[in-house]
DNA sequence: CTGCTATGATTTTTT
DNA sequence: ATCATAGCAG
């Protein structure tokens, strides 16, 4: 069969145009499950198949090192149906992991050494502490996360140190550009980098030696960019470089999925890139193959909303499906109890199996009562996200150890590593450590050697240091003399690691060992994936890159639990999206924020979530909710009042009767007051023991209530302290309290009962 | 130096 | 409410 009947087969016209479309700069505009992976898959099979390119001449960025992994199968997939045997290595990447690439084979270039490490984000902070405390920095007056996030946004932008002092200076304090500067001196010093260096100095390389860029330009006669609308500026730089010397520059990606601008992801990248290649083509995706037509309908209608779009209209022929299921509980409890109690009815009828089901909400604090609810009626789950695996304290102590041994220089690993488990050196002797290998302009490690030798110690401190240092060195000579998986026991044994967990009988050291347990597994796997090419300096880097979502196993059969950010590129077939609730989805801050931009990025994340359903989509709202241990009443979200009400069936829990009262109490009455009585009548006569309550139209939520209607973010005065914002709620009834902030900052606890406040 | 208690901060998160 | 970190007493 011809290459190009076999690509495009089952394709529908633009599909066909984007796979076609080989070379100029092309913007595939992909909305949320228009099969835009299967396009991008098929379109390299064909530059392949085509003969345009060899298949390493083809460099392909993704957001996820999962996405760029199913990628890279699927397309060996499709060349093997192809007859076509590849057997040079894909240029399948992420941003990052496609840098690292580069910076293996020319960082000395850069004057760093070739094993450099890579820094996580609580590495970086380390390191930021350490440089404000050799500046005398007050961390106090200046946290070091300000700063941290301060150079990241520089270097997200490419800007150096003297680029940043150069630049806004209204924004950018010069205490910024001097621990920027500091801080790029120590990351030098400890041969390291953090993330945005990985995409910042692969920049300064190609701008400071055009032979090596001309060499990748070359290389990459056909460039593809996934997700374009997540990418920031850096990368942006990058990506504009490398397609200078063919333009045959292809970027897939959806405005209204742009999630992560907090991130410094710019959505003008995408909403620009006809300014930036004016001879472009443009292909719009707009069949959604996912999800019945009730959810795409209802998901365009929220996201029409949005000013900041291309115009671009989800469509479906997929049936209509069931209606979005709004639902209102009383409480987060209520609520987790619901989505449990739908979730273990659904599947005693058969429908589907636990894989099927995604509960998603928008803060991680919001999955602990989900697991309690789903554990109590045995369903069993899977959390993604949260306290990564790598990230846990056990891992990072091991993978320092593992880090040292071929990379001395790395202080940051060192300091976290020295004392652990507890031999004996304290923080007085590692604060003199670092001072005086500061003061001779050596690393921690030589520093250490050379006060042993000088005896800067007393006779105990000496030898513990020593011992210390000469248990790394034998961890250095067997990092290069053993296999990797045989290196990790010889860590744990050594370290005596392992030995001290295992005298310790709490169960955190018991989970911990299984921790320790699973990295070996991981470990293993990872020397059976890479065969000869398991080196240690490899798995360090996928430790340093990878993330949750990558080892997310479909197989395991349980309901999953995440983010709405971590959902993105998912789908399934059942989706509960929980706490759609003024203040928490928008999020507070997005509500309060003078920039409207920054509820149109909650809106994308509503649309994502929404579009991640197949078959049926319930979003649940409480009236009442603990954040922070402060009692909240928000009303429901904005994004459920933007669906039309033909596409919804709406019920509540929370409209508890008067004359039902299980609980001897006034709770009843309460709600009644609170949120007025629209559908309490209706109500009331259909109240048949369930405790569901059909209602046709929403509750008013917007209704005065009496007066007794706080929720956080309210204008409210009082006669003596005058005007502020309502900050919290607690108590019910005549018990109701709010704190609220007035202008000077300063918050106050009122009985609303008896201060007289007024709403403004 | 170690272990305990007080303090503070807390959307989202790749890489 | 909860977790991590900082500071202090033992």
């Amino acid at each position: 069969m011809d290459i190009l009947d076999f690509v495009t087969k089952n394709m529908n016209p633009p599909q066909k145009d984007a796979i076609e479309t080989l070379n100029g700069p092309l913007l595939i505009l992909a909305g949320a499950g228009s099969g835009k992976t299967r396009v991008l898959t098929h379109r390299m099979a064909n530059i392949i198949g085509q003969g345009a390119a060899a298949p390493d001449g083809i460099l392909c960025v993704t957001f996820t090192n999962k996405a760029a992994k199913e990628m890279e199968h699927r397309i060996y997939k499709i060349l093997g149906d192809m007859g076509i045997m590849v057997r040079e290595q894909l240029w399948v990447n992420t941003f990052h992991s496609f840098c690292v690439r580069v910076l293996r084979s020319h960082i000395t270039l850069l004057d760093y050494k070739q094993f450099f490490t890579i820094y996580d984000s609580s590495d970086q902070l380390s390191q930021i502490k350490k440089v404000m405390t050799a500046l005398g920095i007050n961390d106090k007056m200046y946290p070091a996360k300000n700063f941290q996030a301060r150079i990241s946004n520089a270097k997200m932008l490419g800007l150096t140190p003297e680029g940043l002092e150069r630049s806004s200076k209204r924004l950018m304090d010069q205490k910024t550009v001097e621990v920027y500067r500091a801080y790029e001196v120590e990351m030098k010093r400890a041969n390291s980098l953090d993330f945005d260096d990985l995409l910042m100095k692969t920049y300064d390389l190609f701008r400071m030696y055009p032979d090596v860029l001309k060499m990748y330009q070359e290389k990459f006669q056909y460039i593809m960019v996934d997700e374009y609308q997540d990418t920031n500026h850096i990368q942006y730089l990058i990506v504009q470089l490398l397609a200078k010397a063919h333009r045959n520059l292809c970027v897939v990606g959806d405005e209204d999925q742009s999630i992560y601008s907090w991130r410094g992801a710019d959505i003008k990248n995408i909403l620009d890139f006809e300014k930036d290649f004016p001879e472009a083509k443009v292909v719009k995706l707009e069949e959604n193959y996912r999800s019945s037509a009730n959810i795409v309908n209802a998901a365009t209608a929220v996201i029409k909303n949005n000013s900041q779009r291309k115009d671009k209209t989800l469509f479906t022929s997929n049936p209509e499906g069931d209606l979005i299921n709004v639902r209102e509980e009383r409480n987060e409890y209520d609520e987790a109890k619901f989505v449990a109690k739908t979730i273990q009815t659904m599947m005693n009828e058969g429908e589907g199996s636990y894989n099927d089901y995604a509960v998603f909400y928008r803060t991680n604090a919001q999955s602990r009562v989900l697991e309690e609810q789903l554990r109590t009626l045995a369903i069993p789950y899977r959390l993604v996200g949260g306290v990564r695996f790598y990230e846990r304290m056990e891992i990072k102590d091991i993978l320092s150890f593992m880090k040292l041994a071929i990379n001395p220089a790395d202080d940051i690993a060192l300091k976290r590593i020295i004392n652990v488990p507890a031999r004996g050196i304290g923080k007085t002797t590692i604060d003199k450590i670092e001072e005086f290998s500061a003061q001779k302009n050596m690393t921690m490690y030589e520093g250490a050697r050379n006060a042993v030798e000088q005896k800067i110690f007393n006779a105990g401190t000496t030898g513990k240091i020593r011992r210390f240092l000469d248990l790394m060195d034998e961890l250095q000579s067997s990092a290069t003399s053993f296999k990797l998986t045989d290196f990790y026991h010889i860590v744990l044994d050594r370290t005596e690691y392992l030995a001290a967990l295992k005298k310790d009988e709490s169960p955190e050291a018991q989970a911990r060992i299984e921790n320790l347990e699973e990295l070996d597994n991981a470990i293993a796997q990872f020397a059976k994936e890479r065969g000869e090419e398991a080196s240690l300096i490899s798995f360090l880097e996928e430790m340093a890159l990878v993330s949750d979502v990558d080892s997310l196993d479909q197989e395991q059969n349980s309901v999953t639990l995440m983010t709405l950010h971590i959902s993105k590129g998912l789908e399934y077939p059942y989706v509960f999206v929980v706490g759609v609730e003024e203040n928490l989805f928008p999020s507070g801050r997005a509500t309060e924020s003078e920039n409207p931009e920054d509820v149109e990025e909650e809106r994308r994340l509503a649309y994502v979530g929404m579009t991640r359903a197949r078959q049926k989509l319930w979003l649940t709202y409480t009236k009442m909710r603990r954040v922070w241990g402060q009692e909240q009443f928000n009303p429901p979200s904005r994004f459920i009042k933007e669906i039309p009400p033909s596409f919804i069936s709406f019920k509540s829990a929370a409209e508890a009767p008067r004359f039902v009262n299980r609980y001897g109490d006034s709770s009843g009455d309460l709600y009644e007051s609170k949120w007025g009585s629209t559908n309490s009548d209706r109500n009331k006569a259909r109240n048949t023991g369930g405790d569901d309550f059909d209602t046709q139209d929403f509750p008013d939520y917007d209704g005065d209530g009496g007066g007794m209607n706080y929720s956080k973010g309210m204008r409210v005065r009082h006669p003596t302290f005058g005007v502020g914002t309502v900050y919290a709620t607690e108590g019910a009834g005549d018990n109701l309290k709010v704190s609220v902030m007035f202008t000077d900052n300063t918050v106050k606890k009122f009985v609303v009962k008896y201060a007289r406040l007024e709403r403004v």
